[in-house]
RNA sequence: GGUCCGGUAGCUCAGUUGGAUAGAGCAUCAGCCUUCUAAGCUGAGGGUCAUUGGUUCGAAUCCAAUCCGGAUCACCA
């Protein structure tokens, strides 16, 4: 149990004993007291005074002094201020929880609760390589199915590539037009990349046929549907629907360079799924549940034979769920596939991480299942996030200014690496050595950066606040780490400190009561971003850490302490803010380095 | 036009179910390396919480209206 919960059930138990009322955990608030003031934690009286019909001061003194005499293992002393209890808690109880879990590497992680849940997330497209976007979204979908399973969650991680359509077809067709066969090792690019490329140069071909068109008399739209280069991409797509033997052999061959490409960046990057979706196994699914709509009267047929859904009643539009020609658009195979999941994988919530753009989607997806009467609709979650922006604007691919993801690791860990040799602390290190040291910590600043603020917002990417190693980064965090090995090493505490598991006696310091007191914030700290799914919790949460960890670093030595006693109280409290810190950037999908 | 999201320091962002004098980081300025790593620490300046009204002991937070920015409303994916 946290210490507020302990102080707002005392509290409950107290006025209970001392009024006869019996107040409820939402009728007043417990929080933590503000610096300028003496205590630990606040009780805030006046939402009781009416009841109670006392005045928060009077209230405050006789909660005070009840608190202190039915709980003085507890509570150490009180003062009110205005309609503000403040309660210091004695230093005992502070370093009783310090000596119980310093040593626990597990300290926040909750016990199975038998909930199974799928978090979707990255779902690429196989026409082009990932980008700063894709980051966002990996790094986001990762990091809460992470967050997810250390509450006690049996998560699977999954991803649907979007690896048929039109799109595609294009990087196809440019493909056999102008590649003269080349392969990503004949040309040594990347698969990901390479097919890109032919994208790109699918869109160049079309404008330039389009501009031929409208020179020649056509209107834009005449020129966009008659393109030579866009009639043949179509005539791909029926074809790669056939089944037609060639293409999908080519289809085949060009997925794979791009697997292959993708495989390269999620292991570095460090995403990984339990199971992955193709959508060209799952475009057919979900028409089975047409026919039974229209028996039901759910949906209804207009006179072309488009199949619709009304919708207008939630306030949202008409929805089409089937074209006029019985193909599927995309709500049909997302409903499908949302049904397969939840029966394949006997889910019991399935989280989307997608975009905003797609917020109507969504909830319309959620809709139309809740109409179906599908039972997992209300089990049907978006984790929406904001679009990345530059600070130029947005990345747009036909300007060129959409921001690579292999590229940016790169440059994050070019960085990461020349700055650390002009700081010049690691010479020792051994190529291997240094090579992993430059990759913790940029993909660390890359990640931190990324996930450091609310998901749902926007955010703009400022390429040089990115990459940069000081204030509210990753780098700050795993400094903090490194520095407590640094005197774990100094102190030998392997083989000493380890035994050292009796309580320290004395009085502690302002630094010492306040970072014990926000390590064991970390509990509800680890649940709360659970419950909002925002790894950015934890993010301000452990970089709070290690700014509180490093004033008491600079104040207060360690290794020298003025007694046995304190050392010993000070390595618990080192060694419990360091497995905290590995622990808290593990969610992140950050690693820690043993020196930097 | 409808719906949804957002507007907090020069910039990027925190700010729990309403609580005390609104906080960080960057940038600017002034200090601190003979002692466990200065990728650090200490301090200063910087605010009409978009605007107006309302709700109440109390509003950045809740409600309404307005202004500004964005997303979305395809037989596209």
């Amino acid at each position: 149990m946290s210490f507020t919960s302990i102080i707002q059930s005392a509290a409950i138990r107290s006025l209970q004993e001392l009024s006869g009322y019996q107040f409820s955990e939402n009728d007043f608030q417990v929080n933590e007291t503000k610096p300028e003031f003496t205590g630990d934690y606040t009780i805030v009286l006046f939402a009781l005074v009416k009841t109670l019909k006392k005045s928060p001061e009077v209230l405050g003194k006789e909660l005070g002094d009840y608190l202190l005499k039915s709980y003085p293992d507890f509570f150490s002393s009180y003062n009110v201020i205005k309609g503000f209890l403040n309660l210091e808690i004695a230093d005992e109880q502070l370093t009783e929880l310090l000596v119980k879990n310093y040593n626990d590497e597990h300290f926040g992680k909750k016990p199975l609760n038998h909930k199974r849940v799928m978090v979707e997330y990255s779902s690429p497209n196989t026409n082009k390589p990932l980008h700063l976007g894709h980051l966002r979204n990996n790094f986001l979908g990762w990091s809460v199915a992470e967050i997810l399973k250390a509450n006690g969650n049996e998560v699977i991680k999954s991803s649907i590539v979007n690896d048929r359509g039109i799109h595609i077809c294009k990087s196809m067709i440019a493909w056999q037009m102008f590649a003269n066969g080349a392969t990503p090792e004949s040309t040594q690019i990347k698969g990901d990349h390479l097919v890109g490329d032919y994208y790109v140069k699918f869109n160049d071909e079309y404008k330039k046929e389009v501009e031929e068109l409208i020179q020649s008399g056509k209107t834009k739209e005449e020129a966009e549907k008659e393109a030579p280069i866009m009639k043949k991409t179509q005539q791909m797509l029926l074809d790669w629907e056939q089944e037609k033997p060639e293409v999908r052999a080519l289809w085949n061959k060009m997925n794979n360079w791009v697997y292959k490409g993708f495989d390269e960046t999620y292991n570095r990057i460090g995403s990984d799924f339990d199971h992955t979706f193709y959508e060209s196994n799952t475009y057919l699914l979900g028409k089975d549940f047409v026919k039974e709509g229209l028996q039901k009267n759910i949906l209804f047929k207009k006179e072309d034979g488009s199949v619709w859904i009304d919708l207008t009643d939630k306030n949202l539009d008409e929805k089409l769920v089937l074209r006029g020609d019985g193909t599927s658009v995309y709500m049909t195979q997302d409903i499908g596939l949302a049904k397969q999941k939840f029966e394949e994988y006997h889910l019991d919530k399935s989280i989307y991480v997608i975009g905003d753009e797609q917020l109507y989607h969504m909830k319309v997806l959620k809709e139309i299942c809740r109409k179906l009467g599908m039972p997992f609709a209300d089990n049907i979650f978006h984790l929406s996030y904001g679009m990345v922006e530059l600070t130029t604007g947005k990345m747009k691919s036909r300007e060129g200014t959409v921001v690579d993801a292999d590229e940016l690791v790169d440059e994050m860990i070019a960085t990461a690496a020349r700055h650390t040799e002009e700081l010049g602390k690691v010479k020792d290190f051994t190529k291997e050595e240094l090579k992993e040291l430059y990759e913790i910590l940029g993909l660390g600043a890359m990640k931190f950066y990324l996930l450091r603020v609310d998901p749902k917002k926007r955010m703009i990417f400022n390429p040089e606040e990115s990459i940069d190693f000081h204030g509210f980064t990753g780098s700050f965090v795993q400094y903090t780490y490194a520095r407590i090995q640094s005197i774990l090493r100094k102190v030998g505490y392997e083989q000493s400190a380890i035994n050292n598991q009796q309580s320290a006696t004395g009085k502690l310091l302002p630094l010492e009561r306040e970072l014990i007191i926000f390590l064991e914030k970390y509990t509800t700290t680890v649940s709360e971003a659970a419950e909002e799914m925002n790894p950015s919790v934890i993010a301000n949460y452990v970089f709070n850490l290690a700014k509180l960890f490093n004033s008491f670093y600079v104040e207060h030595s360690v290794a020298n302490a003025e007694t046995e006693e304190k050392k010993i109280l000070r390595l618990h409290i080192s060694v419990m803010t360091a497995n905290i810190i590995k622990n808290g950037l593990g969610l992140l999908g950050i690693k820690v380095p043993e020196r930097m």
